[in-house]
DNA sequence: CTAGGTAATCTAAACGTTTCGAAACTGTCA
DNA sequence: TGACAGTTTCGAAACGTTTAGATTACCTAG
């Protein structure tokens, strides 16, 4: 008879009546709001103590309008950029004391969307999302909410939101840069699907550092996929099956480089010596076992720490009236994955494994 | 003035209102409770769509008592192991439309304390938790709690709980088994605390393994650290520059293997030549890369969907009174880490690489 | 002895739902 | 016409908090 809610717990009220006194004396103790006298103080807490009490914090949500929750949405969370991220960004918020409710769009928009509704329903305070879909349909989805929106590692053009990414041109610049300079003029490029802003970036990356060395871009070295191990497993086979087959294969995104190496291992071949390769999203056994594999490395801490600095300011009516969009350099990992193009080379400049 | 919950947003008075009935009949036509003419569903609907209307969840959770949310606490998100739970556990809950929140407790007592305190106050409708710490202090915590919980990964001695577990004692004997087949007698053994019911069920299995093969336990040979990657380059560091030195390691987590292949590497050895190695918990890359590495693989599909059909039959009262618990089997994933060992050895079965 | 100030506490109305029991219709049949 | 059953709809009380404003108790100063 103690109330339905949580299987019959200890409410305020059972409190105060053990204390004898009023459910908003004990309120104002608990949250110290109000000076309560030491005598009150005293017998609230032993109260508390024998009724063996608990805040409800979905009452307390209700009145507040703030629950200290917030909404998480990722693509793959087993993608270990993802899974990084994923890490940084909710110990940095039980630091705060907020909670966060986590789901996987599995890259499906049907998912987010729905996923997004649910998280809004709930009332959470503020959401992360690193989106899927074409911009326009996010841009539905999203112009309805109330609360902050942060967004990492995938921007959306048709709407201003406080946003965390990679510059992603700059980053795959210089990964094939550095591969031209090892020599290789056919580099396979694999990658995802054009209607996510940042692959298109990468793509620009890809071709401006082709053009930077004078290397014709060849359609048939590209190939796209939908981020998954097989894609990756297809791509590398048809690229290491052309009759000119490429010397060096950038993967722009990790699961697919798993599916890329087996491909390659599966044709007979060895990384590095019959290809080098590259991808994007360092990975914690990328330096363990062989070849070591050269990498560019998101700064995963920093994307985590400010998009959730960001939400906080956000939600504290800290921040700007304008959205702040931050972009964060890449790092090539240098390892041993890549070698320079043996023979027939026309650079001057040789450089061994 | 439409109240101050989630900005401003319209609630079911206002529908209520646009539609010319009261909030019962919105409330009876929304959750279809009752039957309502075709007219007045007709007017609601219309006026949903007119005022923007969405439902408030922790509204409804605090008159229901039910916030179709559970929570999830696990050591590390990037421990493949748990990231492949979560991933599997997020999915299966989405699907049974249940949001989730997840905690990484850092293998850090007072922190899982208070996530779980945070959790309950939020009355999530269970708990799923790979629990940290010994088994006494987690009963207290846990015996508060008026929800199902299920217990993944980690039993706890003290109490009674549903629980999907591996049979952790078999998986590594099978491991320590085949690496004796292979004539390795020195068997490195890295692993965690004792207070950890896993990690003695473990031990077990490798002391097992070699009485059952006739090898004398030589203390010498067992490391604990702390679940980290340098506790694992500091034990193989140890374990390497013994006198009689190991031909073969044995990793009880996955973390921890990638510090002892560093260490491996950095003393200028060789992975397989001149150690084997095999580590507890399957990985993504573990096959990409050379040497392939032999792993004992947990059934994390199976365990992530078993943990949620529990949970969600006991919220759903379709479980007996009695606890359930479930144990699985491992497998051994052999590849390319483990060699016979070459010289000196007695047994008379030999194998090459 | 009382006015007035301060400190401590209380009453009651929210927050946005769900749901029970009652009320208001509709039509049918005596 | 009126009683009755069957539909629809409604009013109001919860769920467990927070909080503004009212009330009480207590002191001090005049």
């Amino acid at each position: 008879m103690k109330g339905v809610g949580r299987s019959g717990a200890p409410t305020m009220l059972d409190v105060a009546r053990e204390a004898g006194v009023s459910v908003a004396t004990v309120s104002a103790f608990i949250n110290n709001t109000a000076r309560v006298s030491p005598g009150t103080t005293g017998r609230i807490e032993t109260a508390i103590r024998r009724v063996g009490y608990q805040r409800n914090a979905v009452a307390r949500s209700l009145k507040l309008g703030k629950t200290h929750t917030i909404g998480l949405t990722v693509p793959h969370i087993t993608n270990p950029f993802f899974t990084e991220v994923v890490a940084v960004i909710t110990q940095a918020f039980d630091r705060a004391g907020y909670a966060v409710m986590l789901f996987c769009t599995d890259e499906n928009l049907s998912n987010q969307d729905e996923q997004i509704r649910l998280l809004l329903d709930r009332m959470v305070d503020g959401l992360i999302v690193a989106r899927v879909g074409d911009d326009e349909a996010f841009g539905n989805i999203v112009r309805t909410a109330k609360v902050p929106i942060v967004l990492i590692d995938r921007l959306c053009d048709g709407i201003d939101l406080d946003a965390v990414v990679l510059d992603n041109k700059a980053a795959v610049f210089e990964a094939i840069e550095y591969l031209a300079r090892l020599g290789h003029k056919r580099i396979g490029y694999i990658t995802g699907e054009t209607d996510i802003a940042t692959m298109r970036e990468r793509d620009a990356g890809y071709r401006a550092a082709l053009a930077a060395r004078g290397i014709a871009f060849d359609p048939l070295l590209v190939r796209r996929g939908d981020f998954h191990e097989k894609d990756g497993y297809s791509a590398a086979m048809q690229l290491m099956t052309l009759p000119d087959r490429p010397t060096a294969i950038f993967s722009a995104n990790n699961p697919m480089v798993v599916g890329a190496m087996k491909a390659i291992r599966d044709l007979g071949l060895r990384c590095p010596e019959d290809v080098s390769v590259i991808c994007f999203d360092d990975f914690p056994f990328a330096d363990v076992f062989q070849p070591q594999m050269t990498t560019v490395r998101q700064p995963v801490e920093a994307i985590g720490e400010q998009a959730v600095a960001m939400l906080l300011d956000r939600i504290n009516g800290n921040a700007p009236t304008d959205p702040r969009r931050l972009t964060l350099r890449g790092r090539l990992m240098i390892r041993s994955s890549c070698v320079a193009v043996p023979a027939a080379s026309s650079e001057p400049q040789s450089q061994s494994a």
